[in-house]
DNA sequence: GGTGGAAGCATTTTT
DNA sequence: TGCTTCCACC
């Protein structure tokens, strides 16, 4: 390096910031990669547990300390949640060297959020030079498969002889096109094989859906990145957009897609300020177009070679649980990272607990938890990890029964209820209203309106000079005249402009008789509109909310109606999806089994067969002290009375082989000593059910 | 044209 | 089991 200038002098401090003697020398190696300046790209393999957000973190203050302008950085994390919980850590490093001015700088740091989230708002901010309505609304995946359903039945594809894919399916080939960036023979030879044949229908298909788009002003998840990308393609826009961030860093890179990746190397050709950082074995998201070779190829990509930094070292679990993910991964065909090791010693190896059916590995965990709270760990300090989210249904069940309190990620969310929807979608209708997916859904909650008064108001609307108006001028049927005039009243008041929070009460106060008419549980369902009240108060607009609602849905469902206060415990029930990147002290894997992990649906691939490994590794390695594998002998499928007796023999998941079960500690519960104070269960399942029935054949 | 009931069906993971 | 689609009736 040069001799420091005097202006540099002044910035470095003169002594070593603590923050810096506290990470290792990798992880200090990728934090003072530039040295705050804006350098070439880099690029961190951070194993799990290695401190990776804690570095990315120091990574981001380092350079604000040096003096980065905090609105000059881009940060994009593959959830809100990570997001915010990195501007909160960064605060917490830049405060030390900086004092009480950090919370007003990173306040600055306004550019941290997921790829769509940072999407949407670039777009608005460039709707005029692209020729897009700023107000545009955001569909998710329920809406635009709806959109979808439109457009099949539009073009005849919902009568043909043979079965046309459903809206979900064609949904899906369309959304990998996009995020792939692959033609749609392609998409279809390689991820949905059994639809090869309607080809050219889907092409017509799609062609309608993105007109539909484009008439009604709405964007859905895919178009944030494909405008995105489309934008930044445009050389002026590029450099535009590329000299507002001197600093881009990307979490989780590893579950990019190849439009993300187009994106980023349009807003940095050169690689100059770019970081990303990700693990290669905790690949989980390829059903969403993820591209392993995204961060595989990243060191090449650029003119010049990216730096690259490896954290081997992990700090959250103890050797015997790292041994055994270490085997789990270790059988995998392909891989880059290398073994994480620990220092933290432990006696115990993982459990396999192998037991009767889901109905006693309920019983487990549940006794298991309770006993270990009563040893002093906190509920929250658990966590309970499942492959589906139906998985955890008879565990639900039995926590409920037990009065222990719990809060589930990942599954149904708070959002796709059908009266939260319905009310999202009248503020979406006020927002917007050519968006069709919207309204109609909105129109016939009246009586007495259906699809074809829905699409005749919709049409009276768009010819009519202001929507409003067009409203009030359309007679209603008989039977929708009451509800009529108070509609008409809500939507003109709304479209005045938005009264914020005030308009949700609003649209609530309306809604309530229709709840009460549609739903027989309707209590319970206006508790979750009070909460979404709650929740709408914390945002400064509409807009806003509804945009980011969309992008960022409340992400907990719980057993009460409203979240658990913040010093109540509970535990952690997660998808290992929605695990990704915590920790617990003690956690649970359920149904460990073949045909549950890996899931036995789909095609089964090679490749995922292979993620279906990393996702168990993912699991393993997210917990500190104890870990239990538990596997359920057998299970009873669905879709028989509840007491049938059809059931299946689960055996252990494959992912565990005999080679490398040494590194588990293998149970069965209850354990034969427990067992003898209960009466033995028979062994035997009768179904008297059917005996009935065979009477009468 | 709207509504409600019955039959049939398929079923992961998420921004 | 729960959801969608189709069909018959109002």
């Amino acid at each position: 390096m040069n001799l420091a200038t005097p202006d540099s002098n002044f910035r470095e401090p003169t002594v070593q910031p603590a923050y810096l003697a506290r990470l290792n020398d990798a992880q200090r190696l990728a934090v003072e990669h530039g040295d705050g300046q804006i350098a070439g790209p880099l690029l961190v393999i951070a194993g799990a547990g290695s401190g990776k957000t804690n570095t990315l973190a120091h990574r981001v203050a380092h350079l604000i300390v040096k003096g980065a302008d905090p609105r000059r950085i881009l940060l994009m994390t593959f959830s809100r949640r990570a997001a915010s919980e990195m501007a909160r850590r960064v605060e917490r490093i830049a405060g030390e060297v900086l004092g009480r001015d950090a919370a007003v700088i990173t306040d600055a740091l306004t550019w941290a959020g997921t790829f769509h989230g940072i999407g949407a708002r670039l777009l608005r901010d460039y709707a005029l030079e692209i020729g897009l309505d700023p107000a545009f609304t955001i569909h998710d995946r329920e809406d635009s498969a709806d959109l979808m359903n439109l457009i099949r039945h539009e073009l005849g594809f919902s009568k043909t002889e043979a079965r046309f894919p459903t809206k979900g399916t064609c949904l899906a080939i369309y959304s990998r096109a996009v995020n792939a960036q692959a033609p749609l023979g392609e998409v279809l030879g390689s991820a949905f094989p059994w639809c090869a044949g309607w080809a050219e229908q889907l092409k017509q298909l799609f062609a309608g859906y993105v007109e539909a788009k484009q008439a009604q002003n709405v964007l859905d998840y895919d178009d944030l990145l494909l405008y995105w990308a489309q934008m930044a393609a445009e050389p002026e826009i590029a450099a535009h957009l590329g000299g507002r961030f001197d600093h881009v860093l990307v979490d989780e890179y590893q579950d990019t897609n190849r439009l993300q990746a187009s994106i980023l190397m349009a807003l940095k050709p050169d690689g100059a300020g770019l970081t990303v950082v990700g693990d290669d074995a905790q690949s989980i998201y390829s059903f969403r177009a993820a591209e392993v070779r995204n961060i595989l190829d990243f060191p090449r990509q650029f003119a010049q070679a990216a730096d690259v930094v490896m954290l081997e070292r992990n700090y959250r679990s103890t050797e015997t649980i790292l041994a055994a993910a270490n085997a789990v991964i270790g059988e995998a065909s392909e891989r880059f990272t290398k073994n994480l090791w620990s220092e933290r010693k432990s006696t115990d190896k993982p459990r396999l607990v192998t037991v009767r059916d889901e109905v006693e590995q309920a019983n487990f965990v549940c006794e298991t938890i309770l006993a270990e709270r009563e040893a002093g760990t906190a509920l929250k300090s658990q966590a309970v990890l499942f492959r589906a989210s139906h998985h955890s249904g008879p565990l639900e069940i039995e926590l409920t029964r037990r009065n222990i309190p719990f809060v589930k990620f990942g599954g149904l969310k708070f959002l796709d209820a059908a009266h939260v929807k319905d009310v999202l979608a009248v503020l979406r209708f006020a927002e917007n209203p050519r968006d069709r997916v919207a309204g109609f859904r909105v129109l016939q909650l009246m009586p007495g309106i259906g699809p074809s008064a829905a699409a005749q108001i919709v049409e009276t609307m768009t010819t009519a000079l202001d929507e409003a108006m067009g409203l009030a001028g359309w007679r209603p049927p008989q039977r929708a005249a009451d509800d009529w005039p108070g509609f008409v009243a809500l939507y003109s008041s709304l479209r005045a402009g938005a009264k914020w929070p005030a308009d949700l009460e609003q649209v609530r106060l309306w809604y309530e008789p229709h709840l009460e008419r549609i739903h027989e549980d309707a209590i319970t369902r206006r508790a979750d509109l009070l909460q979404l009240e709650q929740i709408g108060s914390g945002y400064a607009s509409r807009e806003r909310f509804l945009t980011e609602l969309t992008l960022d849905p409340p992400d907990a469902t719980s057993d009460q109606a409203g979240p658990p206060h913040r010093d109540e415990d509970y535990l952690i029930l997660s998808t290992i999806h929605s695990a990704k990147g915590q920790e617990w002290k003690n956690v649970f894997v359920l149904n460990t089994v073949d045909g549950c992990i890996p899931a036995d649906l789909g095609v089964g691939t090679k490749e995922d067969i292979e993620e279906e490994r990393r996702l168990l590794y993912v699991a393993m390695t997210r917990a500190k002290d104890n870990l239990s594998l538990v596997m359920p002998q057998r299970f009873f499928p669905h879709g028989q009375a509840a007491r049938g007796d059809r059931h299946l023999y689960a055996s252990r998941t494959r992912f565990i082989p005999a080679s490398i079960l040494a590194a588990f500690q293998q149970v069965s519960w209850p354990s034969a000593q427990a067992a003898q104070g209960r009466a033995p269960r028979p062994e035997v399942r009768v179904d008297i059910g059917a005996r009935m029935r065979g009477m009468w054949k």
